[in-house]
DNA sequence: ATGGTGGTTCGACCA
């Protein structure tokens, strides 16, 4: 069972670099975060046409939206809360089948949170750490068992999750406040199945800006300044289903692609 | 300290 998440940076303009990625990895699931199109313009055909029949997709015109790709059958987890009441579709949850027994998938996109790292003086900062407590309360309220929880959580929590820790200290996605809340709401039930994979001494990343450009090996002023903002936790009875996980680092070399790579975990039943 | 690029949608917002 091959799932990928992906930060797609709209579904619509990159349905070719979707298909590509069906093509060159088979995933089972595809978690797709930044859909950017409302549930009345999915383009369901498109998606069924890549070997998904089973969607769950929830978006909005122009920001955000979120979507599960799937060719098992998913059931719908409905009962998941309106984050911070603003109805922004940064999540959407459904389970599947794995070795006869279910799992429950939650994909988020956590809100980038603006650029100034002070919540009184900036509104979507003060909505990013309110999303997180949010949806730490929510899991911690309840049974976390045989669950998955991917997306772009938009913080670098760890060290060596960003391409210098120093001088990201106090750049929204690395602040004190952001990675102490994120890995407070992975502790109440949650293991970095990145981190099974890669130790937390090695660096480890997601995303590149699209700001930083010739941002190659020949350019080493600019080259490789990432950070791991994109996520996959397991809750630890799923450990021992863990098999690979792999950052597509190479479809940041795509052209017109999104800022973030796909991230790819496999698991057997 | 600043501005750098890209998507949605057509001026401004968000990342």
């Amino acid at each position: 069972m091959r799932i990928v998440t992906w930060n797609i940076n709209s579904l619509r303009l990159r349905l070719p670099l979707l298909a590509r990625l069906c093509a060159e990895l088979q995933p089972d699931i595809v978690c797709v975060q930044e859909t950017k199109v409302p549930d009345d313009l999915f383009p369901a055909d498109a998606v069924r046409k890549l070997g998904f029949a089973h969607i769950q997709h929830r978006g909005m015109k122009s920001y955000n939206g979120v979507a599960i790709l799937s060719r098992v059958a998913l059931v719908p987890l409905d009962d998941t809360p309106d984050w911070c009441a603003r109805s922004d579709c940064r999540h959407i949850a459904a389970s599947f089948d794995l070795g006869g027994q279910p799992v429950e998938l939650h994909n988020f996109y956590v809100p980038a949170g603006g650029d100034i790292p002070d919540p009184e003086a900036n509104p979507k900062f003060a909505h990013k750490l309110a999303f997180v407590d949010e949806a730490h309360a929510w899991f911690t309220g309840r049974d976390n068992r045989r669950t998955i929880l991917v997306g772009d959580l938009n913080i670098a929590p760890l060290e060596q999750d960003v391409w210098n820790h120093r001088q990201l200290l106090n750049v929204v996605s690395h602040t004190p406040p952001e990675t102490t809340r994120l890995l407070a709401w992975q502790a109440c039930g949650f293991v970095d199945a990145m981190r099974h994979f890669v130790p937390a001494s090695e660096k480890l990343y997601t995303w590149w800006s699209y700001r930083n450009r010739n941002w190659t090996e020949a350019n080493p002023e600019r080259w490789n300044r990432g950070r791991r903002l994109d996520h996959v936790w397991v809750t630890p009875d799923l450990m021992a289903s863990l098999r690979d996980m792999t950052v597509l680092r190479e479809a940041r070399d795509w052209p017109t692609t999104s800022d973030h790579a796909p991230v790819v975990v496999d698991f057997t039943p």
